[in-house]
DNA sequence: ACCCAGGGTCATA
DNA sequence: TATGACCATGGG
């Protein structure tokens, strides 16, 4: 059963260096973590350059349109008008705490229960903003992260989020360059995935030589 | 036509 | 604490 430090190795000696997040600004990685709330990534690029185009892609300009016109440009990524909350209740609270020069400025463990705090920010999407932007040394655990895991035998599945990421932040306790792992670690994950998407009958080439089928729903063994 | 995607919240038991 | 309903577009 390999170690979490080898799943890593493994998949980065497959796919190389992921470069996540894919924006051009830490703003933009918390925009787009909303968006991409149980979502195709897709979906979410299309939002976004239509934010982009309506030049709104900024803390101030989302908090001050109006909720349908704000929905109507993020339509693409679906949930629009839950999202279009969302991102709104999420910049008001970036504004109000002072903006990102301000928020860097806090501890991990504060600025992650002060992420929490907001309506629509859950522990993925907070995870996501703290790797990505914050650039913390935070693991991020998602649905295919759970699937993977479980199925190599490392862990049931059924653990609290908070277990399982604490778990794999463990296993790299010591690593003098954790916050590059994470960043890859989680990059990596998704990208099997996608690899092994419907598509095909089985992991065919997995990295791990294993059948992990990430890409799928079913068969938990 | 069906499945699900880089989740989170809220009501209910 | 633990399910279930709900949110909704777009690609395979």
């Amino acid at each position: 059963m390999p170690t979490y430090r080898q799943i890593h190795d493994r998949l980065l000696g497959h796919y190389g260096p992921q470069d996540w997040w894919p924006a051009n600004s830490p703003f933009e990685v918390m925009v787009g973590a909303i968006l991409t709330q149980n979502t195709a990534w897709t979906n979410v690029e299309k939002a976004i350059a239509n934010l982009r185009r309506a030049k709104v892609l900024s803390a101030k300009a989302i908090a001050n349109l109006p909720a349908t016109d704000l929905a109507e440009l993020i339509r693409p990524s679906g949930y629009f008008n839950i999202k279009a909350k969302r991102l709104q209740n999420f910049c008001r609270w970036y504004l109000e705490q002072g903006g990102l020069s301000a928020l860097k400025k806090r501890d991990t463990a504060e600025l992650r229960d002060a992420l929490l705090s907001v309506n629509g920010v859950g522990p993925e999407t907070a995870d996501d903003m703290l790797v990505y932007a914050f650039e913390r040394p935070v693991f991020v655990i998602d649905a295919y992260t759970r699937r993977l895991f479980s199925r190599i035998g490392l862990i049931a599945g059924d653990e609290g989020y908070e277990i399982l990421r604490h778990q794999v932040e463990q296993a790299f306790a010591r690593d003098k360059s954790r916050l590059e792992r994470f960043n890859e670690l989680h990059a990596l994950i998704v990208i099997h995935a996608k690899a092994h998407c419907r598509k095909q009958p089985a992991c065919v080439g997995c990295p791990l030589s294993f059948d992990c089928q990430v890409g799928r729903d079913e068969n938990t063994a």
